[in-house]
DNA sequence: TTGACGTGATACCTTTTGGTATCTTATATG
DNA sequence: CATATAAGATACCAAAAGGTATCACGTCAA
């Protein structure tokens, strides 16, 4: 049962990456940027990226001799179509929670 | 700031986990009935369920010797969450979606 | 009570993960 | 061109993850 979601659950499982993506919710950012928030190195910075991206949580925009990463909602997406599974199973509140989420219907 | 979801997404990272919620979201199964659909060892099933428990996604009941393990919807809640954070950012139409399901119940 | 059965716990192993350090490549800019 | 700068690639390391094997514990039934 290997799924499009695999990949991005994985790399939501890292709270580093969870913060990106929260990062990249406002703006774009370069790897640099990205890096100016956390403490690591930037090659510990561009590690989650790439994973962000494996996951297809993200998108790379080359610009110059800079890459552009910014948030991919499709991908997102796709990790909440997991959740489908149970809508049949659990409340109303449940469908609605995760309706809202979703700016519209898959 | 809330990291309530932590160990959520840690518990989701990995397939088998997820193919053992997609389980549970049928019926309650003890950790014997869980471990009859797939290859690996009781005991690794066990820790699965372990870091499912420990993550809020399954709750776990006492029956005898037996122990009976169920979804919980209000840790999968917690996860899906998450994901709210980027409503303000996905769609600006957002505000007004949300009114209609609070209100109509779309 | 005696034993079988369902589960818990621990030790141990291999692979993956998250991180650093370092070097190379490519692109602006003087 | 020369050089600083943004990013990629690789080697390496410690810790965590996922698994097995094994033993201990609690509960049900004969």
């Amino acid at each position: 049962m290997s799924t499009s979601e695999q990949l991005g659950f994985r790399a939501l499982a890292d709270p580093t990456r969870r913060d990106i993506l929260h990062m990249l919710a406002t703006r774009e950012m370069t790897i640099a940027q990205v890096s100016e928030n956390f403490q690591m190195t930037r090659a510990a910075v561009k590690k989650h990226l790439t994973i962000l991206n494996d996951g297809g949580l993200i998108h790379v925009r080359i610009d110059g001799r800079t890459k552009v990463n910014s948030l991919n909602t499709d991908g997102m997406k796709q990790v909440l179509g997991w959740f489908d599974y149970f809508n049949t199973f659990w409340d109303d509140n449940l469908a609605a929670l995760k309706a809202d989420i979703e700016k519209d219907r898959v």
